[in-house]
DNA sequence: GAAGTATGTCGCAAATATACGATATAGAAG
DNA sequence: CTTCTATATCGTATATTTGCGACATACTTC
């Protein structure tokens, strides 16, 4: 990204736009409920559920692989892939965090002088 | 070639990418993470408090008003954007559905054939 | 009405994301 | 060793995102 001053974000405001950035395709959306439903974690399979070409589907895997949000490993001709749940669950901690922040109710003022909300 | 892509993604992947999308920038989350903390939702005092031009912020404002995160609301010669607290207690519930999925401990194959994860 | 202030929109440039065919790699099968 | 199969990578075309200056809009104040 072009970020012209990226310093002035905080660890986390980065941490978590680049977890959400990796959320904001409905195909890694996919692919991670995929490797979450599926008791195995098959390869090209993956690319075969999904209506893309093997190449693109390998290309978000890397993505997320890039972001340590799955592993894969090389099981002879194929590649098993398999979620790193001890991340996700850092990840959602992180999120469950945001959120609770964000959706508080008490987040606009109380008593305005013309703001409305 | 021989794989059938008939499978579309389904809407709650794709409004969960949407979302995660909006997520995607270190600048939008500031802004909700400014709207949260602050106990006013000022306008134009956000972009002072990024480090990004006043049009690039106003961006990033339409962007999260455009999926009906935040709301703004012209008061006189200043606009008070505010959380739209009710949907994103919402997208909270539904990234927490996601996320209990995902890191679910049980998410790769019991017994393994080869397979390491 | 004129001047000033706060904000949104337009247009552009650079960067990044998305998608996929062609090609490379590497193990399996014969 | 040759061929087939499963994946990853390269190159490339197109679309989207990001950032910002210049301009337009709208309200306030004098």
């Amino acid at each position: 990204m072009t970020y012209a001053k990226t310093t002035a974000f905080t660890a986390e405001q980065q941490q978590l736009a680049r977890v959400a950035k990796a959320l904001a395709h409905p195909a890694r959306v996919a692919i991670i409920q995929l490797l979450a439903s599926k008791k195995t974690c098959i390869s090209g399979d993956i690319a075969a559920e999904l209506p893309l070409s093997r190449t693109t589907v390998s290309q978000h895997l890397q993505e997320l692989k890039a972001l340590d949000l799955i592993h894969g490993e090389i099981d002879g001709l194929t590649v098993c892939y398999c979620l790193n749940t001890a991340l996700l669950r850092q990840v959602q901690e992180q999120f469950a965090a945001f959120f609770a922040e964000a959706s508080a109710d008490v987040a606009c003022r109380p008593e305005g002088d013309g703001c409305a909300c």
